[in-house]
DNA sequence: TCGTTTTTCTTCGAATTTGATCGATATCAA
DNA sequence: TTGATATCGATCAAATTCGAAGAAAAACGA
């Protein structure tokens, strides 16, 4: 089913030949090294060391930069993820603002994962007598914050990327609960209606607070127009309310109407 | 298929370079520097550091002040940072070393709340191939970050103060699992032998991780002897060996001996 | 030995990084 | 408020690094 990216040492499909065993085993123990010094050092051209480092960055043994190579660590994964909460950062930080504006207080609340999710969790701080139950540990961590609020984090195996819980025990804890509102993030809204995620273990919870809400809204902002990601989670008649930043593109106009979703646009400055 | 500017993995973000990953580390540890000394240290120009700060403010790994740069504080930050003031006191960073040194790679690992365990957990960060269960928001977010570790957290009510699961639905879910080591912190060791802690519902907690490891470690700085609270765990008995920072003052040594435990000292110099 | 496949080297245009300059903006003291 | 000073971002040219394509070399099997 899943591929296992290999360990080193054993054998698989595709061996490491010495050399490229040998820039792995001087990027560990050394951190950084630069191109130019690998060639040196293996006394080949450094097109032949090039192509060995993009195979190996391929593969996520080390990850490149202008000049050289480094270390993976898990900071680098780590940081990739910050750089995703980064983007379009403005965009998110409005829509968080609509959406907790929407929430009343006293309510109880499903939130799943995603970086804007996590912008909506930091504006509901100041809220009261909130029930929240989460599957995003960030989530939970930012809300544990409000004292007046319930925070309930759902149980199973933790997703080093994003700090999610997914899989199976997530989905059967978060079936426990019916909420008022549940809020999600989705990775891509396609021009058939369907919404749509990358990763199946996550889909199913997503999917759970489909199901175990009185009222879903989902928060997305411009880019997941037109994107296309694999898993299905949903479709836009299961949807109550839409919160985003811009004017849907067409033919998403129409589609949200005929589907009877409220659509919230987020628009202009926050400053 | 057509392939869009900021789907993951076709992101166009490449790695940091040494320069500005160390830029990071000296934000990180100093909290604010200046693009002057900045400039000085990596021995570029300043224009090439204000290069990087603009790209590392963009993606919110630190933010900018006219002069200089300082640590955002972030969410993901705050757990960070919470552990560091935990990481600051001596007494228990070495007990954190000790234990890390006797948990061996390949096992599984059950561990509850308190600062010394989170301490230990910062410590487990280099081992490889674990399995550990918690009921601790805190460590499983700095777990989360050792790719080579399974992290699986029991759901529950977050209680604000300490980032813990507590309750009913915490004890269920670690019930499920039998786990190599379990390592627990408390709060009190009374004369009698008997462990206590001040939050029954934390206590049945730790009572579920007694029972479902089969050997069971504390961890316990000098403060915690003769200290009293409400709520009995257990006791010494069992206990198979406990990790703490000075020789036990008396009566525990006897206490300790006739019960069984095996009590490492991690005192002096840890370097 | 020969033909095929894989690996390596060379060349070259494109992309990235770097340092310098310059006008705009922010900070601080008077 | 004004003015002196320092910092900032934008822009440009030089240097470096990158990837792609094709030729040369080496490894392989029959």
């Amino acid at each position: 089913m899943s591929v296992h990216p290999d360990l080193p040492g054993t054998t698989s499909a595709r061996a490491l030949n010495p050399r490229q065993a040998g820039i792995l085993e001087i990027v560990r123990s050394n951190g950084t090294v630069r191109v130019e010094d690998l060639a040196r050092r293996f006394d080949v051209a450094v097109q032949t060391v090039r192509r060995d480092l993009t195979r190996l960055a391929e593969d996520g043994l080390l990850s490149r930069y202008h000049g050289g190579v480094q270390r993976t660590n898990s900071t680098t994964e780590n940081i990739a993820y910050r750089q995703r909460q980064a983007l379009h950062r403005d965009a998110k930080k409005r829509i968080a603002k609509a959406v907790a504006q929407a929430v009343p207080n006293g309510c109880s609340l499903s939130l799943n994962i995603g970086t804007t999710i996590e912008a909506i969790a930091a504006e509901l701080l100041q809220h009261r007598n909130l029930r929240v139950i989460t599957n995003n540990l960030n989530v939970a961590a930012t809300l544990a914050d409000n004292p007046h609020c319930e925070v309930i984090v759902a149980g199973g195996v933790v997703r080093g990327r994003d700090r999610a819980i997914v899989g199976e025990a997530a989905l059967n804890f978060i079936s426990q609960f019916k909420v008022d509102i549940g809020l999600i993030g989705i990775s891509s809204i396609e021009a058939d209606g369907s919404l749509r995620d990358f990763d199946y273990r996550e889909v199913s919870v997503a999917r759970g607070i489909l199901q175990h809400s009185r009222a879903v809204w989902l928060a997305a902002d411009h880019s997941k127009f037109h994107r296309s990601a694999m898993v299905e989670v949903g479709c836009l008649d299961q949807i109550d309310r839409l919160f985003t930043d811009q004017p849907p593109p067409s033919p998403f106009g129409t589609l949200l109407s005929g589907a009877g979703v409220d659509c919230v646009v987020a628009s202009g400055e926050t400053k």
